[in-house]
DNA sequence: CTGATATCATTTGCATACGAATGAATTTGA
DNA sequence: TCAAATTCATTCGTATGCAAATGATATCAG
């Protein structure tokens, strides 16, 4: 090997070629396809309710009243976007809201009865979309992905 | 146990308590945490670009020039969103497009100087991002992540 | 007690993301 | 060859998602 080759090997290993990067390796390239497809997956078992809105009523469901703000933090929506979820799951009648007699900055949200049908309905779609979307992967695979996918999220 | 406790038994294994459906456990839930986490730290280290543009200038840049609906199957996209993403990178100088000269149908989009310049400045950064958001995981833990998250994509 | 700070909700603006409909151009197949 | 099917791009409508600004209310600190 030449003095030169040397050189070259030492200058790519500081600075590495733009050309190794490619883009289908990345994580967040593939992390947004992933999401893309669960989409998808979840679109066509459940078609008239967005994840979004799904995650707003079953944390509804799971923790019972609690107000805009608070069920954005649960499930991980900023106030401009939980705000856009409720206004239309109210307009469907899935919610109600109400204002916090104490404090009068809050708005509380809550399941009406047909938005607890609802969720009751859905929940067993949902876990049919979850196996679907880990389909790809054996049962170990899928408790290992589920494992790293939480300390990255 | 009585008759009765030994048939609500069977109900619950036949039909699982909903409650026992736990939204943060799910793997579209998370998938989506992960994501937003992710677009989080580009935007931490690549302030004036999405994702999504950062992605469509990479695959020009490795590819070349393209057609706008090769390139959004490339990186992901439907036509209608890689429409706006190109509009916005040409409106910025980054890319320039040009008509098929044999197929009338087709817009042909390729990198201009200054998008060229860009990428090349911009991929050490991303090598950074993609560092930042595998840090939660170790080496071995970032492999096996991305080889079982690459099977769900 | 009260001024500074913090919290909750809303609004605006911008950027994906996708279904559906449309129109132009090309390819296919009988 | 020529009608049907396909492909490419555009447009419209709806739904996240987030930054920044605003207003109302509540809390804190001196």
């Amino acid at each position: 090997m030449s003095g030169e080759d040397n050189l070259l090997k030492l200058v790519e290993a500081e600075e590495p070629d733009d050309h190794d990067y490619r883009l289908q390796n990345q994580v967040g390239f593939i992390l947004r396809k992933a999401h893309q497809r669960h989409v998808s997956i979840f679109a066509s078992h459940i078609g008239d309710l967005t994840p979004p809105q799904f995650a707003a009523l079953a944390k509804l469901y799971d923790i019972g009243e609690t107000s805009q703000n608070q069920l954005g933090t649960l499930i991980a929506m900023d106030a401009a976007t939980v705000k856009g979820v409720i206004d239309r799951l109210k307009a469907r009648g899935l919610v109600e809201v109400s204002k916090h007699e104490v404090d009068k900055r809050r708005l509380l949200v809550n399941l009406t009865p047909q938005g607890r049908a609802a969720i009751e309905r859905l929940i067993p779609l949902a876990r049919a979309i979850t196996e679907e979307t880990l389909a790809p992967l054996t049962a170990k695979e899928s408790a290992t992905f589920l494992r790293l996918l939480a300390k990255l999220a």
